[in-house]
DNA sequence: GACAGTGATGAGACCTAGTCCCATCACTCT
DNA sequence: AGAGTGATGGGACTAGGTCTCATCACTGTC
């Protein structure tokens, strides 16, 4: 692989999952990384602003998928069939056949405290996310944060079961049900309340 | 200040607010705050297990307001009710003398995304707790996991409307409303899923 | 077909966060 | 007085991250 190969950043987003799940994240040198992938370190530092990032590439397409989702919603549509609307979207990011991969870039992430501390911040920017997108339609603010929290929460539990070594389950009925539940347990939480 | 001065914890604190505050976080270095603190950057690093650590102490107290108020809470309680509880009960960590602090405190965190993310790891651990000790009074996985994200984000909202430099209202006060709110809006996100 | 411009890369100096090890000091107890 | 303990100082070391400059491949133009 000569200097001018192209795909830089999918080389080294390759590189860098296949290094941490052999040697563990920490073991890892960035240099390694850009090694295995024909690079340099500077190199890397252009397509990832740090060591971490290279495990979430993807996320801005999640962002997009959610909130085009939701913008795309009927304006008469519930806020809470704009989060199933979502879901639903998002669901085209994990099909079957990427289905291996997630699970290793999962286990990377959750061996280790610094990738899962990165982890809440990108789930805490697709929240805000939606929050921006059900407020864009209406949405109170309370009601847009709230709905978005519970919509990340969803798609957590989902994402998390989903990228599971002996799941076969599609990422969007698992998604649904999640949601589902999540919003059967809202109303009781909220009943509770007047009493 | 001399090698053996009592509070080398709290000094470290103080230097590190007042030098962010000062220069801003990514432009002091953690030599100067043990310099200021009269101590060095090994004995930081032996009271901290990071630089941005400094600015987070209190929340191990934190954490144990919310978990006690909720094992303290009457068996037959409402998970709502503990929620207000919890919440009550963290109040005393913001007292009207505290404010400035705090105040100052997140402006710093505000500026800063690595301080940021941070911080979302501590509400993190913050609604894991919470939701440990509901499940540990019977309640079940999805209502306790929902029941934390809510009772977090109330906190949240709560906070940065109370560390506001013109708010006089104590924070007991601003929780509970934010608690309320919510409350209603997720009896509304519930409702609508069932039309 | 030589030439200038553009954009991505290489190379290396540099700073600082964070780790590690060992010496040193103050304090305590015997 | 002397041994033990615990916190600190000091300095070497690694690696993440920034910055600058040179280099290379490719493109279009004359």
């Amino acid at each position: 692989m000569g200097r001018w190969e192209p795909n830089a950043r999918e080389r080294l987003e390759r590189a860098a999952l296949a290094l941490f799940a052999e040697h563990g994240y920490d073991a890892t040198t960035v240099a390694e990384i850009a090694d295995r992938a024909g690079l340099t370190k500077s190199t890397f530092f252009r397509h990832f602003a740090d060591k971490r990032e290279v495990l979430f590439g993807g996320q801005d397409m999640l962002v997009k998928l959610f909130t085009d989702a939701i913008r795309s919603a009927s304006p008469s549509a519930t806020t809470a069939s704009c989060l199933a609307a979502a879901l639903e979207a998002s669901a085209a990011a994990f099909t079957a056949e990427r289905h291996d991969l997630a699970e290793q870039r999962r286990a990377v992430i959750g061996a280790n405290p610094e990738l899962r501390e990165r982890e809440l911040l990108k789930r805490a920017r697709l929240s805000s996310a939606m929050a921006d997108a059900l407020r864009a339609r209406g949405a109170d603010e309370t009601t847009a944060r709230l709905a978005a929290e519970v919509g990340v929460l969803a798609f957590s539990t989902a994402y998390a079961r989903w990228a599971t070594p002996d799941n076969r389950e599609p990422f969007a009925e698992i998604a649904q049900a999640a949601l589902r539940d999540l919003q059967a347990r809202a109303t009781a939480l909220g009943d509770a309340a007047r009493t």
